[in-house]
DNA sequence: CGGAGGATTGACCGGTATCAATCACCGTGG
DNA sequence: CCACGGTGATTGATACCGGTCAATCCTCCG
């Protein structure tokens, strides 16, 4: 998973996990399969016994809760290269959704934990995964609570913008797969706070909203200082 | 640490940590030594090359982490029988300090890498710890950004109130050792805030506030359906 | 008894949710 | 190729929750 910027460890826990996730899929795990998810397919439940863990291959899915009142709360969205559905429990924690078309690799979970009995390095590869996600969680309940809707939209661009650098790809040049109501699911926020930050943030001249799903990131800096961060470093 | 109850997922998360956490102290450590803090001394700073993991003896401390701006985020409370400083950094990825009084276990880490590199079945009982404290942190980002401030207050006395009920003391009967700022820190609202939600409480009938530090719940079945969920199971 | 820190209560204001109307985009079918 | 319909996005008007400032109260200790 990938981790909010806007705080004060920094982008450790992104690296890290990526490396932690590469481990993992280069393991000897037996049984790995693959498989494709139409949009706004389910790929688990919130509850559902746990079978397996997924790696995404293509497209990409939202990772939610869903409150009693029904209300929505995103923790995460996986891209190309993200593990899905670890943690210790024996039912999955939270429901994974596929937001465009998704191909997964689902790796058995009897596999997993066959292979963390034996070798105790893997399990602390299982160890240090659930720590970057707890990490990346802490980083999100930062931007949520300490954060007003306008910063919270900036710091959800900044992590693209940065996930963008780790993958070699445009940091300026975002693309947004998930829909209006996925971001502000994310960040706590309604659809229409989400639209009216944008809209903000292009008058402001600091970004362009070339279609409703790219976002051209015209002026890094002053995104940065928005949620009170230079960009030098 | 414990788990806020408004979600779906139930309890599970506290029992198993309780649980891998007695089994953590039950293994072959060594070198655990004892140590006392005095009320609002930090034992750990966030950022500090980790050398420790603490538990519990007497006392509570703060786990928290701060903004840019100075705000302060409380991430959990940690109660006798917890373990402080787990995850797979080799920093300390949030500050903890000592609410009043604490004396808590010094565990080095060093022992913890050892025994978990030579045992497997040690290294998941870290993995399970961490993914109930991932657990955690997700329950309380459902409570921040899916609640109001009213509700908020309830969980947190519902969550401290199931705590209680797990050691085997009065489940009615709350002591709060911390202040209302760690209360407002925690929840993400401010001092005033959690006092007039409790003032409103006391008006409703629900609890009653013996002294500050002290409440009494008296319609716990009220509680649970300011939060949308009822008591019965 | 007095001082200090913490808690409570009140008044006011701003940010954001909500409701509502319109717009933009895109796939479908004529 | 264009008209049309549906979904999602944008923009505006309004109400209200909760932050902030300020005054007072409470409790614990010296």
């Amino acid at each position: 998973m990938h981790t909010l910027v806007a705080n004060t460890s920094e982008n450790g826990s992104l690296k890290q996990l990526g490396r932690t996730a590469e481990s993992i899929c280069e393991a000897k795990l037996i049984g790995i399969t693959s498989k494709a998810f139409a949009a706004k397919h389910p790929i688990f439940f919130e509850g559902d016994a746990k079978s397996c863990v997924y790696r995404i291959e293509k497209g990409a899915i939202a990772l939610y809760r869903m409150a009693i009142d029904g209300k929505r709360q995103v923790f995460d969205f996986g891209l190309p290269g993200d593990i899905v559905g670890l943690g210790a429990a024996d039912a999955y924690s939270c429901t994974a959704q596929a937001i465009g078309a998704v191909r997964v690799q689902c790796i058995p979970l009897s596999s997993l934990n066959r292979l963390a009995a034996e070798d105790s390095g893997f399990a602390l590869k299982l160890y240090q995964a659930v720590s970057s996600e707890l990490e990346a969680t802490r980083n999100l309940l930062m931007a949520l609570a300490r954060h007003n809707s306008l910063e919270r939209v900036v710091i959800f661009l900044l992590t693209l913008s940065r996930r963008n650098a780790l993958h070699g790809k445009n940091p300026s040049l975002l693309t947004l797969p998930m829909t209006r109501l996925d971001i502000g699911d994310l960040l706590g926020i309604s659809i229409e706070t989400v639209s009216r930050s944008l809209s903000k943030l292009r008058k402001f001249g600091m970004i362009d909203v070339i279609r409703t799903t790219t976002v051209q990131i015209i002026d890094l800096n002053g995104l940065n200082l928005l949620i009170g961060r230079a960009t030098y470093h």
